[in-house]
DNA sequence: CCATCATTCATCCAAACGGTTGACTGATAG
DNA sequence: CTATCAGTCAACCGTTTGGATGAATGATGG
């Protein structure tokens, strides 16, 4: 059986693999900090569904958020990201050792040839 | 309203997203080509199951499959994985040009001041 | 030819997801 | 005080998803 896996990544993952999520996140980017209400304001989609994506992106730490009184400023965070690219630079490395492991077999196996 | 964004990277990060799925490709990583059986044997879940998930990875090429008579050859491909780093990679950029952009409008007003 | 092995297809189910609507909380402004 | 604005919470609904199960396909081996 095959170890369960970084449940947190998996997070990151689902967060960022919807297409709103990722255009609220390139939004902020672009902006800063923006408020909710503003946000929403730039999709064809209730503020309430919005609200719900944003929740989703704080609950993995892709944004953050500063209540300054009854305005929320939201803000991306690029942190969890780097998650996503150190498992991607992990498969790649096993992938390479495999490879490398494989070349070494067929340099020994020529030699003793 | 904000442009309605990559439907392929979606469904490599939905593809991604899942941790049995990442597992999958962990293995073949490690192991190079693996028969589907071989792959659905390290999982507590049926072979129906795992070749589903093996399908979707197929599907946004995260995967690739060799039909050797009647046994298929699942192998790992890494090249859609560059998709999420350069989606990262813009993300990132985007956000750096808005600092730069932010300095460069501090710096301008602390020489008129 | 028949049993078996490798794999997919079809169907079903419960849970999760993305969205809507309406009620609610709290701060602001007249 | 009241109306309004910012935002969330709660309930609901249709669709998708991850999984199981059983039948089907198709090649292999006795």
């Amino acid at each position: 059986m095959v170890e369960p896996e970084d449940p947190e990544l998996t997070e990151i993952l689902k967060a960022a693999s919807d297409p709103t999520r990722r255009a609220i996140l390139t939004m902020l980017a672009q902006l800063g900090p923006t408020r909710v209400t503003e946000i929403a304001a730039c999709f064809d989609m209730s503020l309430n569904a919005v609200s719900k994506h944003i929740k989703v992106l704080e609950g993995v730490g892709l944004v953050s958020r500063r209540t300054l009184w009854r305005e929320h400023l939201i803000e991306v965070r690029m942190e969890p990201l780097a998650r996503i690219d150190q498992w991607f630079a992990g498969l790649r490395s096993i992938w390479e050792l495999r490879l490398e492991a494989l070349d070494d077999y067929f340099n020994k196996e020529t030699g003793n040839d």
